[in-house]
DNA sequence: TTCCCGATTTACT
DNA sequence: GTAAATCGGGAAA
């Protein structure tokens, strides 16, 4: 079962992503399905944070998708290389996202080995948020995509295993000055698909 | 239009 | 541990 419309409408950007939490990331693309548990998350809220990209209400063409009503991807090229997908989240006008940092993959591995242009299974395949969207074929074309449609969404797992979730600051954020000390990483114990432990 | 630099990854020393 | 790869966004001019 996809997650629905009001799981994303919630305005606790933090809520939303430590639930996020152990919840299964899906893509179809390049004909191919292909899915993994969010081990890894961060939160950016909105225009109060010196870390988001809307700070200060900024209101760009880029930053323009986060202010839509949660529910939908927020994707961006980062360093000229690599694409980040964030959940957005909170009303419309609240320019609030989640960063999937990484996942442990469950679905489709054969497929995100060749994009990844690996042979074998390792967390090296989708412990970070660059490899993590490589894997799953994410490119530019998924910003603003709903996360209810056909090509990217979220479910709940089958089987709930339960886990603890480790709380952190954030990583790459050293231009937002105090804001680079809130709490506002997460991801869960033990887990080795996890960008930086 | 110019300039600086980034929510990273990978390959080296 | 350090550095290169690589390009578009955003602010300033």
């Amino acid at each position: 079962m996809k997650l629905d419309k009001d799981f994303y409408l919630r305005e606790d950007v933090v809520l939303v992503a430590r639930e996020l939490l152990g919840k299964v990331l899906y893509t179809f693309q390049d004909g191919a399905l292909s899915a993994g548990i969010i081990t890894e998350t961060e939160a950016y809220n909105g225009i109060e944070d010196k870390a988001s990209h809307a700070y200060g209400n900024r209101r760009t063409q880029r930053t323009e998708v986060m202010y839509a009503a949660g529910g939908i991807a927020y994707v961006y090229f980062c360093y000229g290389l690599h694409h980040l997908v964030n959940v957005v989240t909170g009303r419309e006008g609240n320019p609030q996202a989640v960063l999937v940092r990484a996942m442990k993959p469950v679905l489709g591995i054969d497929v995100m080995l060749i994009r990844r242009k690996m042979q074998r299974n390792s967390p090296l395949l989708s412990n970070g948020p660059g490899k993590l969207s490589q894997a799953l074929g994410i490119t530019g074309n998924f910003n603003g995509l709903s996360l209810l449609g056909q090509q990217i969404w979220i479910e709940a797992p089958l089987v709930n295993k339960p886990f603890e979730i480790v709380t952190r600051t954030r990583i790459g954020i050293d231009y937002a000055e105090e804001h680079v000390y809130l709490p506002y990483r997460f991801y869960i114990k033990d887990e080795k698909y996890i960008s930086k432990p």
